[in-house]
DNA sequence: CAGAATCCATACCGATACTG
DNA sequence: CAGTATCGGTATGGATTCTG
């Protein structure tokens, strides 16, 4: 949430490389479920183009993308309140 | 969230069966276990009355309190799309 | 390129029983 | 009342290797 990935969607159709490279440490198996899991929900539709090499794409239905609005509202409360949240950890780990 | 839970800690302080009761499902455990992270995170306080029989309250902090408004964000998007949602998981159920 | 297959370690949850 | 202790099943994630 901190990183903003889910922005990685929110323009142009992407491809599932343009999608874990950037994601770094997401493994091909984590990021393959999340995009199933999404498609399964309706909020992304998988696209696949019949070349070689293969290609395909990833976008988000209207319904994806009106769960932009509520996830960017929670990615704000993060950046305001990240240093309390670890300052309140850090403190009860004594 | 559908069920809009975490307005249980909205309100005045809780004592503990205030916050299971209602919740109904959740096992003394479990609820132990996500107060315990909360009071770690410094989203909640916890005041233990040494009376008899005991009593503990739990309270939002001002950190816990701010974040009311992007849950209830999130929570009106689940009210307003969960058809939606649901609509799209049986059909790719088959 | 876009994944699938496998193995392993942990995390998490439910049920049950017990205690200061 | 407000938990703790224990057991067990399942879900989830990382690492690695392989494939159409």
């Amino acid at each position: 949430m901190d990183r903003e990935d889910h922005h990685l969607l929110a323009g142009r159709p992407r491809r599932f490389s343009e999608l874990q490279v950037p994601l770094g440490s997401v493994t091909p198996k984590v990021l393959t479920e999340s995009l199933r899991a999404m498609c399964r929900d309706g909020l992304v539709t998988r696209t696949a183009y019949d070349e070689i090499p293969p290609r395909v794409e990833y976008e988000l239905t209207p319904l994806g993308r009106s769960l932009l609005e509520p996830m960017a509202a929670g990615c704000a409360w993060n950046r305001e309140h990240l240093a309390e949240l670890l300052a309140a950890r850090t403190a009860s780990a004594r």
